[in-house]
DNA sequence: GCATCATTGAATGTATACAAATTTGCGTTA
DNA sequence: TAACGCAAATTTGTATACATTCAATGATGC
């Protein structure tokens, strides 16, 4: 499918994954879509608070009907939601939510593994996830704790997590799973680069990577009795970062879309 | 959440599930919308079939503008994608993409059970449950094989999966699996109503809901070890009886959707 | 005769005027 | 003083004109 195999393209020319960039693009309904996700991810808007066409026609020299399009867009993207019979607001999420898409993507990353190790994985995918797993493992041996190395860990993280999906090679699974990643604290990744505060980080990374090549030799081994659990169990310690990340005040606030995240799990809507 | 809440009214309202009627209302977007949409499901729109904003116009007899969201729209329930770089076309699925869904559908839907299993069910729902089930049963035992009542077979046995749901509690699950219900083929009862036709069909559903009694044992039991693989073995017996419906010909033709689906399943695309 | 380029046509992208609807605020009345 | 209702203003829904881009076809030159 053309989008996984764009991603994996993209990822392997090792450029950050996930990034929205504002780079001059010929179609104004892009750049209401990026500028409105900036301002969101930013914080510019709150949570809670109300959009209105014509303010956005104001701050993003676009005019309504690419706004239009692009909240929308959003909408589907989940940074927004429907207000009450007309307009949008800007979405906010409890603590659980956030446990909860982790949890979704573990359960879909799980049914990846599993059918990557029931078909069986290309020699060439093999070759790229070892290759992948290799550069990871010479990143952490070099890095000291606290290293700046994080964005690149991340990068090459979501590389491994993308390679199983192509291994699973299936246009519905990818569908569905985009949608979770959409998300910007769902994906495989969200953490790390705020975790170079947070003490144990580097361990946290080293526990990560030992779980990328027991995955690894599961799919090999076409086990897919292990590699299933194991990728689930891989997702649940990325909740477990989670958990210090929003405990930790500081790291917290330079997450990214910290500020959609509501402190109190139960609070608003 | 309020649209899980909705779908369990709806289907307390004993309506049929995932109906999409084409009553009047005030509102062109949405006319646009249910008008495409009832298009492609019927046919009249082929499979592949590249869709012009005026040529619709001109059908629906509405504007460019409401015609433009309907698209969009209908492109993120997946009945569209967009063809090369600008316009749209019909989307076709090959059988594995089908069978793909409901394995997908049936991984949520266990992740679905095991929480609920987890968390334990409010005693309200456990009684909707078990007047669910016996709603079904009396059905089962009432009606004589190749009967008429398949379609409230297939309302109640919706009503089940959604209370099933509501059990998890978790919005953002609710929403991943919707973007799969979507699909016509995927709902837990698409293949119910067009078995008439064939033969065993009324043992399928009596083994079906057999099922079910064990499903709700283990949520009642808080055996959540139990419920996800029951749930998605559960899914699995879908899957044995789309195999059946796609083979037999006649019952194929009568299929909600059936002219998105390729018979050669890699072909085309 | 084939290839390349230009011109023409049709489709989508964008902007905006107008209509409908919803919300807000003020005033009046109980 | 509080509540209800009406009116005005703001906001979204819709239609359409205009701009731009893409594709196809034909003509011309090699």
């Amino acid at each position: 499918m053309n989008k996984r195999q764009d991603a994996i393209q993209e990822l392997a020319a090792d450029t950050q994954i996930r990034s929205f960039p504002l780079e001059a693009t010929s179609n104004q309904t892009e750049r209401a879509v990026q500028g409105v996700r900036e301002m969101i991810l930013r914080g510019e808007l709150q949570a809670g608070e109300r959009l209105t066409e014509l303010s956005l026609v104001a701050r993003l020299q676009v005019s309504r009907t690419p706004i239009r399009s692009a909240l929308l867009r959003l909408t589907e993207e989940g940074l927004l939601e429907p207000a009450s019979a007309t307009g949008f607001v800007v979405r906010s999420f409890s603590e659980d939510e956030v446990f909860d898409s982790i949890e979704i993507r573990g359960t879909l990353e799980g049914l990846a593994a599993r059918r990557a190790a029931e078909r069986g994985v290309s020699p060439e995918l093999q070759a790229q996830m070892r290759q992948c797993l290799a550069q990871i493992e010479s990143l952490l041996a070099e890095s000291s704790p606290g290293g700046t190395h994080l964005s690149r860990y991340a990068a090459l993280n979501g590389r491994f997590h993308a390679l199983i999906m192509a291994a699973a090679d299936s246009a519905m699974l990818d569908n569905t799973l985009d949608k979770i990643l959409n998300l910007p604290f769902a994906s495989p990744s969200a953490f790390v680069e705020v975790q170079s505060h947070l003490p144990g980080s580097l361990e946290i990374l080293r526990q990560a990577q030992a779980q990328h090549w027991d995955i690894l030799d599961a799919l090999l081994s076409r086990s897919s009795a292990r590699a299933e659990p194991l990728m689930r169990e891989h997702a649940r310690s990325a909740r477990k970062n989670l958990e210090l990340v929003l405990a930790d005040q500081t790291a917290r606030q330079q997450m990214h879309g910290a500020s959609l995240i509501r402190s109190t799990p139960t609070q608003g809507q």
